[in-house]
DNA sequence: GTGGTCTAGACCACA
DNA sequence: GTGGTCTAGACCACG
């Protein structure tokens, strides 16, 4: 599945899992944020149209708007009318209650964890991957 | 909210948010499998019955039963014809597909925490405090 | 009891014997397993909506909900978003519990075969006639 | 789990879970036909009376009770007043509905086996194991 | 009394 | 329109 982000400059591969239980525009959040948070997506680079990002990837139109609509909500994006869909050139304002939420989030799947009998230094060794493996080197 | 696991024995403080966004049945499973993390529920431990734990915390009983249903699927509690329902006395199998599944929960989160600026140290500041907080001291 | 699996282009005959002991979504999975096994209905082919498939076989919807969801947590069915429900197109992973299963089904079965003074040659022609009946030809 | 069919006599091996979704009286059910198309259980010989099963087992007398009955009317125990409980001294009569439930209940199996990808050489391999290790030998 | 099954009708998130 | 969730009320098999 292909995503052309921006026929000039990119292109980012955005894969949806149709079966998945995940609902597809959370699905396309996640992988947008992510290149973002990888860097692949740097602040003020231009995203496609919602119908270009739709026939790309084989979704609804309304299933892009909604995903674009949250990141905008969020601050991940902003939406000019002559520019388009751009990535939030300004940094992310703090926001308190994401603390919160990140617990919320959190908190089941490391209890969850638990149960599973995952070792507290195996746990961390896991998350630890992942973040490098996202973020590799200084922090953006 | 409460619901009183066994009347003898012990008090479980559940707490269902009926206007959030989770489902019902799956707030009701995530603090369960807390409880079982904390310890709060110990091994062999019996719970409420469907229709008590239904009374109890205010839901109908098929809401229950369907957080029951997963639990039980997922090896955290065993239905026990003469017993009733138990925490499973055993450990939880290790299933290599967990691993798996707890990357895919968490990538998302830790994307966006770096999106949110949150430094990887503060990062997992917050996590191990997540931690320590259900598992204070050694591994159960 | 007809069921129409797709309109353009197949009908799937159900039967459901709403006075058999057997519930009915478990007739139902069962008949499904069958056609899959008949080749009746091939991978990646459609089956009717839950609604759909309730009204044409005049259960509820939660039956046949019930009966769908079992049949994708053992990999026969997936639920894809845009398709619909589909057999499952890709091969059933073996799972090494499945012949422990199989033991246990049927050993009461041949046991009882055995006080019912049923020879062991006539035995094993019934399943035959059954096998061939369900596959005639080479392996699918 | 031991159950003492008849202290002067015997002592068979009944093994009952209570977590199982075969329900209890189904179970003890199997074990002792089972127990008969082994040869562990002979024609004319007692079996411990329904209390003192219930007591042996562990479960409630009912269950015990429907078990019996139900062996009754398929004719592989007979109940003398003064004699106890027996297995029937006399071959069970051929019922020809036997046949058909056969069919019934393996047709599900084999489907099901066809779809695991078991091959028919390999199911049949399985099935005969399964009657040497019961029936080795000759009929009885 | 327990869980399992079935029905009926409702709302919502998703596509 | 689809599946997912929730409620309510009913019957049955089991213990």
């Amino acid at each position: 599945m292909l995503a052309i982000t921006d026929i000039t400059k990119k292109i980012m591969i955005i894969n949806i899992n149709f079966s998945a239980e995940t609902p597809i525009y959370v699905q396309l959040r996640n992988q947008i944020i992510e290149g973002i948070a990888i860097g692949e997506l740097k602040r003020g680079e231009s995203l496609p149209s919602i119908r270009q990002l739709a026939v790309d990837i084989g979704v609804n139109m309304h299933t892009v708007n909604k995903t674009y609509k949250q990141l905008k909500t969020d601050g991940y994006i902003v939406i000019h009318k002559r520019r388009g869909v751009l990535i939030n050139p300004n940094k992310i304002k703090w926001n308190g209650k994401y603390v919160e939420k990140l617990e919320e989030k959190i908190r089941p799947i490391i209890a969850e964890s638990i149960c599973q009998g995952l070792k507290e230094k195996d746990f961390f060794k896991h998350c630890l991957n992942i973040y490098k493996n996202l973020n590799p080197g200084v922090q953006k």
